[in-house]
DNA sequence: CTGAAAGCGCTTACAG
DNA sequence: CTGAAAGCGCTTACAG
């Protein structure tokens, strides 16, 4: 089991050249199956590992996509993100490809420092999953590699991304709660915050005037600080009937405040998420939400990402996902007075 | 921005050799400051990035180390070993490595089918962060590879493993609620499930030897099937004032069980957890519990393992990690009659 | 069907 | 202080 057996070695034991043990361990052409079976036998017999890098070295290719989860999106989210990545990885192996997690720690993200995989040349490309700052995402843009948004967007055109249909899915979800009845709805997020809390309010606001609804500013409610940290949702003096929340996260919130001041989910007040995550099914009742489709996310940005390896000038520009709805017990219906 | 360029474009560049660019770029012997920082400037000027795999291939080093994460501690408690990840790759990147993490599928535990980043040396050691079945564990021992366990150990002698001191941990928690004058004190957990569980059992049945308190079997709740998937808590027909739970999860589980059943924590019931996770802040009243030093542990397994990579006769044996208290609300004390 | 030669981008002795 | 040579473990033409 020594792990430095070489190609060499196999070679050697077998008085052949290891470019015969090469293509024979590689299943190439020009190698008579008699001696290429005794060389399989004889390094798996020797306990050969193959030597990726060297392959690397010869194509200037590492194999090995790097994947930057920002860290502020820490605790339960990142149990979602985390799932993400694990789809990404499964993806990335079907192509002889290996994912490489980098958490992005706050200050590393403020200095605008790159990880080091980057300046180590031990990645090909990247995923960015999960919004990062403004400066950040250009720092990230001017790097001679490919790379690809998930799950977030920037304003700048030329970058390609893969998001959830943020807009639809808010659309839908709201349309589901004017069809229970509903006509006072609020939405809780931070509207200056990400593209997606900003998409999702605006496909709810879509739903809000398509049926002749009035938007009601006191039913916006803020759910975070600039900096992305949750605070305290402050409830305004009379409630609607139902809240839209931008994440299932916010939802989950939302409903242990209102608990807490002796209102009832769904009895007294609806409320809706967004993510269909870990919070859609602790939240007691569980929440209906718009579940993000993880595969279909993980697998555009994968092959995104390949193609982009392979030919440096592809582009596949803004790419929308489209979730479902998946029901749960958080919304009523309004008897029709 | 050419990533392209080697320490060979820029040595042609100034008309100085290789050699001497490296030299510089490791700020070695041998250059003349004045060449050195010429050398630097351009480098930087041309966008250079080191090759950290032409390294690598003479050393025989990759200078990665594998984390194993199964797959099967999935939902949140990703989430805590998400953290203990992080602190890892900090830990490691101070000594020049980078980690590498692999979730480890149902599947691939089941087949025994180890990472591919082993068979390809993609990486010199391996923390295994989190207990996996018996087979993998035997399967992971015969590889030639310096590997640390953190988190769990095995019954074999001759693996290297981070723990946290379970045993004392709760034996210390159940001590603190014999203080609040307890007596009927119950245990939340599956026996026969993992090193954890058990080792924290038998701290929790220490404090009652100690206090010459019953151990009543009627009191000892599973909460978990033996593919670690939780279980829905049957509860005794008489309960104990205070329950010991074997994780904050279950802890949190436990809790809303009693709360549907209208008992009250800790008015009726008192109940304590172990980790100090997010379920500790979660659960409504936030739980008393024992938090696991996660720094502490993590830094641990990276000395211990970048050691055996250096020396591969090291060994540190089962090291244990104490946990503190941390002090919420789901304890009262009882008074004495 | 088989193999000698060259090269990927570094670093490590060693020589000057 | 500077550099020519060799080598890490593969693969890719190319020649036989």
């Amino acid at each position: 089991m020594k792990s430095n057996v070489t190609m060499k070695d196999i070679a050697d034991k077998l008085g052949v050249s290891s470019v015969t043990v090469s293509k024979a361990l590689n299943d190439k052409e020009g190698v008579s199956d008699e001696l290429k079976n005794k060389i399989k036998y004889l390094a798996d017999e020797m306990g050969y590992r193959y030597n990726a890098m060297a392959k690397s070295m010869k194509e200037g290719l590492s194999y090995n996509i790097g994947v930057i989860i920002p860290e502020r999106y820490a605790g339960l989210a990142q149990s979602f993100y985390l799932n993400v990545y694990q789809t990404i990885t499964r993806h990335l192996e079907k192509s002889g490809y290996y994912g490489i997690l980098h958490i992005l720690n706050n200050e590393d993200e403020k200095n605008l420092t790159l990880p080091r995989i980057y300046y180590e040349k031990k990645v090909d490309a990247f995923i960015i999953l999960g919004q990062t700052s403004k400066n950040y995402i250009e720092k990230i843009q001017n790097i001679g590699l490919p790379k690809v948004f998930l799950d977030f967007y920037d304003e700048h055109a030329d970058i390609d991304s893969v998001i959830t249909d943020n807009f639809y899915g808010a659309y839908e979800i709201t349309n589901y709660l004017v069809q229970k009845g509903h006509c006072d709805i609020g939405y809780v997020g931070n509207l200056t915050s990400t593209s997606s809390i900003q998409d999702r309010f605006l496909g709810y606001y879509k739903s809000l005037l398509e049926h002749k609804l009035h938007l009601n500013y006191d039913y916006i409610l803020n759910d975070r600080d600039e900096n992305g940290v949750y605070i305290d949702i402050q409830l305004p003096e009379k409630l609607p009937t139902a809240f839209v929340c931008n994440c299932d996260q916010v939802a989950h919130n939302l409903v242990q405040k209102l608990t807490k001041l002796d209102y009832q989910v769904p009895e007294d007040i609806s409320v809706v998420g967004f993510d269909n995550d870990v919070y859609a099914t602790i939240t007691e009742p569980g929440l209906t939400t718009v579940e993000v489709d993880i595969e279909e996310m993980a697998h555009n940005a994968v092959s995104f990402i390949l193609e982009k390896v392979k030919d440096s000038n592809k582009s596949f520009g803004r790419v929308l996902v489209k979730g479902k709805i998946v029901y749960r017990n958080s919304v009523r219906e309004i008897k029709q007075g």
